[in-house]
DNA sequence: AAATTTATGTTGTATTACAGACTATATTCT
DNA sequence: AGAATATAGTCTGTAATACAACATAAATTT
């Protein structure tokens, strides 16, 4: 990175009154505190949140392997292997022999855990709302606009991104 | 985004378009992109991304024992003893006795310390550039203001806030 | 001055992620 | 077609990490 950059990047700062890292402090904080309702939300699945994401990503996304599941959230394959049999053994999931490729296995909701994602969405959702009550209606929309977009952009410059474009288009 | 969008949105989903859990999905995806380019620009630093965030609370917060120091960080008391020991083995901070409390111990950074985190610093803003390219400035700065506001809500909001509420007015 | 609380440090333990090896199937190359 | 390589998933062992429980010293309360 040359000297020069550096130094209209900190001239031109877009955070005024951010300390450098304040960012992350922010984003921390409010992931944190997110979490916290969020678990408390969803206190009845296994696994809890990623519990919560896994089958919430399974109904809404339609992955078509654990591979893409994992690469969605973000979770190793080996961790994604024992996560998921926690929610088979719970009997909210499915491991079905994916169609197109005989050594993948495609992971489908059962009615059960259709049943149960339900119930847990109406309180994720109330969750969100309550992390959201320091900001107004207006703020709350813009906040969410922009955390979709930044993500989209995240998403699309991580190296990994790979394996989920396909699921990410749908939506 | 369309304003009038929004508007429509507000009276009970502040999030269209949003599946239940899908703000957590989008902060964590930042935060993950963040954490990368983040740990990247703070190689050097022992404990890297939290020994960036320990060294310039340090600093800019001067937080009056430990304690302090961890609840703002939301780092628990027996993990910051082992990366404190971490950053004062490397020499960037010293714990000395605070002067009101021969319990409490004060961090305080060496010169080698300050001047390590002025160079990190560098690093850091221009990492918190790289991860807004996908914003404008006006969408950065409003995002940052958002984030702030919400972080502070949180923040008031934890049960373990008291300890850095002394901190967390001086700015 | 005894009891309680607070700040920090230490030790042991349980969780967790992940690297590496392995099987089965797909794909590519020659 | 057959060989070589790549990919999906699982399993095992290991290393990192957080945290509970205990210990110590000093402050505060009764």
């Amino acid at each position: 990175m040359a000297p020069s950059e550096l130094a209209a990047v900190t001239f031109e700062k877009p955070l005024p009154g951010f300390i450098p890292g304040d960012l992350a402090w922010h984003l921390g904080m409010i992931l944190r505190g997110h979490q916290t309702l969020f678990a408390d939300a969803v206190a009845e699945m296994p696994c809890s949140v990623r519990g919560y994401q896994m089958l919430s990503t399974v109904v809404h996304h339609d992955p078509a392997n654990q591979q893409a599941l994992g690469a969605h959230l973000g979770i190793d394959r080996t961790v994604l292997t024992y996560l998921l049999d926690d929610l088979v053994t719970a009997g909210l999931v499915e491991r079905i022999p994916a169609p197109t490729d005989r050594r993948a296995r495609k992971i489908v909701a059962t009615a059960q855990g259709l049943d149960l994602l339900k119930k847990m969405e109406a309180r994720v959702a109330a969750a969100e709302q309550t992390l959201l009550t320091g900001l107004d209606a207006r703020e709350s929309a813009q906040l969410a606009g922009l955390v979709s977009k930044l993500s989209m952009a995240v998403h699309g410059a991580q190296p990994g991104a790979n394996p989920c474009e396909a699921m990410d288009h749908l939506g």
